[in-house]
DNA sequence: ACGGATCATTGAAAAAGTCAACGATTGTTT
DNA sequence: AAACAATCGTTGACTTTTTCAATGATCCGT
């Protein structure tokens, strides 16, 4: 048997027109990326967006869950379904909002950290796997270019 | 009433280490492409995937339901859904396939075409306001970006 | 203090995704 | 050529996800 290549092949339809849409591509890398992500944090009980609530609950910002939806385009009661699973799990939990007492405070708890820890390690692995295609630099600035084109 | 921006303003949350995931950015871009996409499309009674499903169809490439499931990362039953809308108002029809007989072979209707010239106008327009904060330069560049990393 | 708006939450309804099974056809093995 | 496993599109069942309206608590502007 030849040299085992780990490339995938570009596909017949890629010639097209669409392969050029960024709305097509940017739905097939995030396809393709979501598989490999729930895949590397399954082995903590986590998928692509719990980790994310984990993360932010993590980052010290002290998110609202207000805030969680929008930045990661969920609907509110999504979050609550998030929050509820990280709460029972002891990785997160609901702390009252400062100046609004209506809001509530996603903060990580020290089990949190740890298991935050652990599977961030994995997914930048994963990452790395994902876009393998691409040199260091490409890397970078394909996140500079996303970032770009979000917030300017 | 000032000057009306159309600018997005950073979220608070984007400063979080999270804000360099690329599978959240991935994840967002594609959230709001998305909505403004099958904003558009609506005029012509389409939405994202079956945009792309007539537009390969129209591509001359004549895909199979498989190839489409594949390239389009979809479910074959999926496809088949799909492809029932598009046959039903008359935009592609399914023909046997040349050496296999088992594949059906996704083709355009002139109608089809018709209606595909016309969506593919307003993405286009929609495509160029969500990525409006990059140059044409940056523009060409993210896609390059995206298809070296799914094709290499 | 009043009225309208926003927050998290609930629950129901709609949409999308997943998966196993099927007949028809293909390619492969014997 | 006969038998076998594999693949294609399709169907239907099932689960998950998304969407949306309603609610109590709280905030803000008047």
């Amino acid at each position: 048997m030849g040299p085992q290549s780990t490339e995938v092949e570009i596909p017949r339809l890629a010639a097209a027109k669409i392969g050029n849409d960024v709305g097509l591509l940017l739905a097939k890398l995030h396809a393709t990326g979501s598989l490999l992500n729930n895949k590397a944090l399954a082995d903590y009980g986590l998928r692509e967006r719990s980790f994310s609530v984990l993360t932010l609950a993590c980052s010290g910002l002290e998110p609202t869950q207000r805030e969680l939806a929008d930045f990661l385009s969920l609907d509110p009661s999504q979050v609550v379904s998030l929050v509820d699973d990280l709460e029972h799990r002891g990785l997160v939990k609901r702390a009252q909002g400062k100046q609004d007492r209506r809001a509530k405070i996603i903060v990580s708890t020290a089990e949190g950290r740890r298991i935050h820890t652990k599977a961030r390690a994995g997914l930048e692995a994963c990452e790395q796997t994902q876009l393998a295609a691409l040199t260091d630099e490409e890397n970078v600035q394909l996140r500079a270019l996303l970032k770009k084109a979000l917030w300017g």
